[in-house]
DNA sequence: ACCTGAACACCGTTCAAGT
DNA sequence: ACCTGAACACCGTTCAAGT
């Protein structure tokens, strides 16, 4: 609840883009979408609009640099080393992506959004080529690495997102059990003869576990990726 | 550019919430999710907002509905009849989607914050029934029948969405090969040292065919589908 | 170069009042 | 039951003025 940590503590730090950018992050993750204000922004850094507009063009800017740094922070852990099969590698990608989803549950929204305006942001880029390195490594003809790369990350992202919605406000597993047990209820209830498929699965719905079903969908991609490959590889 | 047509007419139809709805989508067809406003909408409706909360709870149920009705009717075609293999099935839904996505580009966003809210609202159960019908059609173990149908629903979601930035504000093929070069160019014009991969993969953004590229990457995850499938089967 | 803070235009929503 | 429209609280952004 206490809204107003850090209030009108004077200012020691001289402001910065990286400041307000983190700021900007805090209040997301403490409040969500809607938390993150001009003026909410100016109380915690105890400053006026017109110096974060000093170093930052608008809103949208700040959001994008907010994405990519969280992003970038995410995808900071696998330093090119060498380690494991390129499999494990991707799963590893694919795991800090989910983690950090799961932690800032705004970015689910905010990635789809900045993908959807085009590859032209830093963040397309940097998500493209943790995956795509270990494509590449795994075999896969050229011809396909776009396709490949794709599927992978649009998996990642796409079931990351929805599994930040079981993490949404939970605090416990009693509160989790709770939540999946309503859905998989709602679903229950659905007209029998519009939806008999979604009835059928809303059982596996209450007993999944987030992260093994996660795996699962990385991994059945991999077995449509592992298709690709030449016979000779 | 023309915004405000059929301004002050007068209205003859009673307001409803499906006229409600209807308007809603026109205004974020024709200016985007900016566009969608109560003032742009009691204007479009020639009535006072007080008229338009008296059918929807708020802008948040607005924008649930235009979602909802979009969707709905873009996975209205095929009707449970028996045509072609559940492959086919698979693809024809999948096109439904992109087809409605490209030609409601504020879909994708909203599509992402609708299912990042959890599986409750009625989106959801919608794309999921669809998909995987033809998931249990394709012979799937009762066990993976949400993995793979998960896999699919968030491949098509999220490529589809990034999809729809190649055509946005693009009126021709000419406006189209132009954004992709730009865009190509921006990946070639990346660190080789961070971006090796995405820079060698430029080339084929620049030449790809949207829809090919789309169904390469359904066929893919069919691939890893087919994997599942029982060997008695 | 960097910051202040009042002011502006615009937005979602409410509500007393009408029919 | 359904609609009107003024009013409220809040928002992103600008800009003349300061240091």
């Amino acid at each position: 609840m206490a809204t107003r940590e850090r209030r009108s503590q004077r200012r020691t730090e001289a402001l910065s883009r990286e400041r307000i950018v983190e700021a900007a992050i805090e209040l997301l993750d403490a409040e969500g979408e809607g938390g993150l204000t001009f003026r909410a922004l100016t109380q915690r850094l105890a400053t006026g609009p017109g110096a974060i507009y000093w170093h930052v063009a608008n809103k949208g800017e700040l959001l994008d640099a907010a994405t990519d740094a969280v992003i970038a922070a995410a995808l900071a852990g696998e330093p090119a080393g060498p380690a494991g099969s390129p499999q494990d590698a991707i799963r590893a990608v694919a795991f800090g992506l989910f983690d950090a989803i799961d932690d800032h549950p705004w970015l689910a929204t905010q990635l789809a959004t900045q993908l959807s305006r085009g590859p032209g942001g830093p963040v397309a880029p940097r998500i493209f080529e943790s995956i795509g390195r270990q494509v590449r490594a795994l075999g896969v003809p050229e011809d396909n690495w776009f396709t490949a790369t794709s599927a992978l990350m649009h998996y990642i992202l796409g079931a990351a997102g929805q599994n930040a919605a079981n993490a949404r406000g939970v605090e416990s597993d009693v509160d989790r059990a709770e939540f999946l047990g309503a859905v998989a209820k709602a679903w229950e209830e659905l007209d029998p003869d519009d939806y008999p498929f979604t009835r059928a699965v809303a059982e596996q719905l209450r007993e999944h576990d987030d992260r093994e079903q996660f795996l699962a969908g990385i991994d059945l991609v991999l077995a449509g990726i592992a298709t690709l490959r030449l016979p000779g590889r």
